[in-house]
DNA sequence: AAGTGGTCTAGACCACATT
DNA sequence: ATGTGGTCTAGACCACTTC
């Protein structure tokens, strides 16, 4: 990487500073190699080191570096595709689902989630916490709200067991259901304290925010919100799922 | 807005002070409305201007606030839902579809646009501009590659006309192909330059990238690669759009 | 203990929109 | 001309990981 000096233009230092390492990190590193610290960078680069870390932040949005505390910044791998399934017969607890339950609650849900499941905003719901793993990292975490009536069978215990074993017994009941279609929406979103500790990620950093509503015999059976890490993500949908195309198609033109 | 001191945690400030802010534009605050200037926030606060700036960055990130040099900072309107209509028989230039042309030229794409287009890498493409507008907004900026074989009858005039007329006419040749299907993806991206300024924003701005690939005869007829602008917009799919989710749904449930 | 990225400060100046 | 957010600096200290 050459100490290559910015020319004097109207263009943000960091900006000049991000095409320049961008560039970089095509040409001279490899994927996992770990770069030079952010004092050195800024030195060699001759701006302070706000400066720089401006241009590692958007590197890190695109999802071409990892910086980790204590540790270092190294070259990120390309995003992996991460299938939603949107299918209408793939529902929670289905055969393909990547999702892994961790435990079960009952609890009353946020406002905005019992109108989407127009539940009485008083009214209490199982709430499944699940886990996604791809390639043996973190990729995702969910949130799993289900109403009372959608697994009928379980309406009796509220201060249920609260395990793994209890939130699969939630999700076999869900299944008796007969899946019509489901709704979904995505946004960027930032990462609470809890989801960055289970996302292995620093509390406020970009994630995307799927919320998927079920809907059965014509009522909303289950809402799930899950939220993927931005940075090492693809979400596909529309049986896509393995096909090479990302990284390098923005961009104008010639 | 109180002066609610920050007590002392060990939490980072500025995630305290988005907090704090985040409350209080639930409260004290309507759509629309205009905050205090960056200064006297940090002043009221007791912290550092560049404190207070990364609260707001985050609370801009989650479509909040929106700010805009020389002007200030003002509470943001909820994000949109914007249908990304992903049914096979949605295609560009279709009756639905909201898109706008601009205008079309002819260059040879990206290597990773090519790749996915199965075209050779040298192989110039029609490229057709288009953009996107709701509630009167510019929410989106689209590149849509057509490989010449899709439209057969304009394959000659390469250096032809370039205005939104010819984009018209090449959109209308591609009808002529019977959908098969689509593959998409959504990712975290950032604005260039060229977006920026179409999207109304600064360069570096959160957009959310959703890529195309319309197959149609076993062949990709056309990739699109569309940027929406992260902050208000909220991408839905699988028949949901005016459903009434969205903000809030994060966070733990009690 | 040493080295890394993360947070914070108190200033300065710039680009832009409005008056 | 004034006021806004955007960029930049040169420091300091903290939290975390590794040795």
């Amino acid at each position: 990487m050459g100490t290559t000096q910015l020319e004097s233009v109207q263009e943000p230092k960091y900006w000049h500073l991000k095409t320049v390492l961008s560039e970089a990190l095509d040409s001279e590193f490899s994927v996992g190699e770990i770069l030079p610290n952010e004092r050195d960078l800024a030195a060699r680069f001759g701006v302070a080191r706000a400066t720089l870390r401006q241009a590692l932040e958007q590197l890190e949005l695109e999802g071409r570096l990892q910086r980790r505390r204590g540790v270092g910044t190294t070259v990120a791998p390309p995003r992996m595709g991460v299938s939603l399934g949107t299918g209408p017969h793939t529902w929670p607890g289905g055969s393909e689902d990547a999702w892994q339950p961790v435990d079960c609650t009952a609890a009353v849900p946020p406002p905005a989630v019992a109108d989407a499941l127009e539940t009485g905003r008083e009214e209490p719901v199982h709430i499944v916490r699940r886990s996604r793993v791809s390639h043996g990292r973190p990729v995702a975490a969910e949130l799993l709200y289900i109403p009372q009536p959608s697994v009928p069978e379980l309406s009796a215990g509220i201060e249920a067991p609260s395990g793994a074993a209890h939130a699969r017994a939630v999700l076999r009941e869900l299944q008796r259901l007969e899946p019509e279609r489901q709704e979904n929406a995505v946004e960027l979103g930032s990462a609470g304290a809890d989801e960055a500790k289970e996302l292995d990620r620093l509390p406020g950093a970009p994630v995307l925010v799927v919320t998927t509503r079920f809907v059965a015999g014509g009522r909303a059976a289950a809402l799930s919100v899950a939220t993927y890490r931005a940075d090492t993500c693809r979400l596909t949908f529309g049986d896509s799922e393995g096909v090479e195309i990302h990284a390098g198609m923005q961009g104008q033109a010639s």
